[in-house]
DNA sequence: GAGTGGTCTAGACCACGTT
DNA sequence: ACGTGGTCTAGACCACTCT
C-alpha cells in the first residue's frame, strides 16, 4: 500500500518482535550495534537508525559505554494531533463557522497574568469565540492575546479569520504547552455550548510562545461528547 | 547542561528560525538538500537528518521530485507520556496502593465485546480496581481482560501486582489505541473517587493488542482535578 | 582508560512523483 | 524521463559514562 518498507524499518520490526516475544527480556542488555549490524548484514549506521527509533519510542534505553537494554517499564508515549479547529471540523465533512462573542481590552485575571507573563497594569486583548460545525456548537474558546508581543491584534476585527487562524498566520509560534482536563458544564458553558448544565466537558488549556515571549493563552471547552483519539 | 548540541541540531535550529521569522514563507519551497548542505558546509546526510526531523514535527512537507516546502498549517503534534500509574504516583513523591474492588468472569457488555473482538458467548475477566496516592483515590479502573489471549489471568489474584503492572509483565503489547474524554461523576464515581456527584472527571479509554489479538480494554476515570500536561 | 553509542562524511543507488 | 528526497555503506572521529 504505502511502498516497500526500507531496510531499517524491516530490521526495526525484527527487533521489535524479539522484544515483544521476550527473546530479549526487559532490563536485559542486547548485543551491541556492531554485532547486530553484522548479524543483520547491514551497516552500523543502518542498525543505529533502527535502534534509535525504538529508543525514542521508549522501548529501549541506550547509554554510551553501558550499552542498550530493553526498557523495564515500556513508557509509551502517545502522539496527538493538535487540532486546528477549522481543519478538524471540515475533515469530518461538516461546515465550519465561528463567531466572536466577546471582545475587550482589559487586565487579565491573575492566573492568566501568570501564564502570559505580563504585568498587572498591562491590559491585554480578551476574546471569547464560539466555533460551530454545521451550526452546532463545537468548542468555546476563551483567549487572551499578549498585545506587547502581537500589537497588530489590537486593531484586528477577526471577521474573515478566526482568532485561531489569524494568530497562526500573523504570529507563528515556536513553543508552548498543553494541559488536558475535564470540567462540569457551568450554566454559562451549558448556554453557549447548548448542553445540559453539569455535563462533563473536555478542556484544553494552551499557551503558545515565540522567541521566549508568550503570545497567547487560551482555554478551549469542547462540546459534550468530544474526545481525542490516537493509535499507538 | 545537557551536552553540546550536535551539528545537525544546530542546523535544525537555524532552519527553524528561518521558518518562524518568515524568511521562508508558509507554502514556499525551500532550497534542495544539496544546496542547503553546501550552504551550511555539511554532508547531505546531515542536512537530511535536520530536515527530516522538522518534517516529522509537521513544520515542513517533503515530497520526492517536488521538493521541500514550509507547511501551510503547522499541524503540531503533542506527545503525552502514557501513565504507568505506579510510576506517575511515586514520581510525585506519594505512596502507591491499589485494591481490587470487583473481580468476576462474565460476558462483557456489547461495547466491550466490540473492543475485545470476542464472541457474545465467551466470558472474560472483569476487574475494577482503585489506585490511590497517599491513600487518596487517584484513578478508578474498569478493565476487561481477554482470557483467550491471556489465559493465565484466570488464576491470578492480583495481590502483589496490580492488573496494570501484571499485564505489562505477563502480556507485552505491541499496539493499541487511546481515547481521552470527559464525564460527569455518577453517584458511583463519586463514592469510589471521593468526589462530589456531577464533577467533571477526566477519562482515558485504552485498548491494547499483541500480535493482532486484543489483550485488554480498560476505562480509567481519574480523580477530580486530574490533568495531563505536555510541552511542545 | 576504554568501550559503546552519537555523529559525520563522501559517495552511491533507489523510489517516487511530476514546483 | 528526470529530478528530488530516501536510504544505504564504509570508515572515521568524538562524547559520554562506567552493566
Amino acid at each position: 500500500m504505502s511502498g516497500a518498507p526500507s531496510s531499517w524499518q524491516v530490521i526495526q520490526d525484527q527487533i521489535r518482535q524479539r522484544i515483544s516475544r521476550r527473546e530479549w527480556q526487559p532490563g536485559e542488555y542486547i548485543p551491541h550495534e556492531t554485532d547486530l549490524a553484522a548479524e543483520f548484514g547491514c551497516a552500523r549506521a543502518t542498525m543505529n537508525r533502527a535502534l534509535r527509533g525504538l529508543a525514542e519510542e521508549g522501548l529501549l534505553e541506550r547509554r554510551r559505554k553501558a550499552g542498550t537494554r530493553v526498557a523495564l517499564t515500556p513508557v509509551r508515549l502517545a502522539r496527538f494531533h493538535i487540532p486546528v479547529i477549522r481543519d478538524e471540523i471540515e475533515s469530518k465533512g461538516a461546515s465550519f463557522q465561528f463567531s466572536v462573542l466577546h471582545r475587550a481590552i482589559a487586565v487579565p485575571p491573575p492566573d492568566v497574568l501568570t501564564r502570559l507573563q505580563t504585568g498587572a497594569d498591562q491590559p491585554q486583548l480578551h476574546l471569547q469565540t464560539l466555533y460551530t460545525a454545521n451550526g452546532a456548537p463545537y468548542v468555546h474558546e476563551d483567549r487572551w492575546i499578549n498585545l506587547d508581543a502581537v500589537p497588530a491584534a489590537r486593531d484586528e476585527a477577526f471577521a474573515s479569520f478566526s482568532p485561531n487562524e489569524w494568530l497562526v498566520r500573523e504570529a507563528p509560534f515556536d513553543g508552548g504547552d498543553f494541559t488536558l482536563s475535564a470540567t462540569a458544564a457551568t450554566a454559562h458553558d451549558a448556554r453557549v455550548l447548548g448542553c445540559a448544565e453539569g455535563e462533563g466537558l473536555f478542556v484544553l488549556n494552551r499557551t503558545t510562545q515565540a522567541g521566549g515571549a508568550v503570545i497567547t493563552s487560551v482555554r478551549m471547552v469542547f462540546h459534550s461528547g468530544y474526545a481525542m483519539h490516537t493509535a499507538l
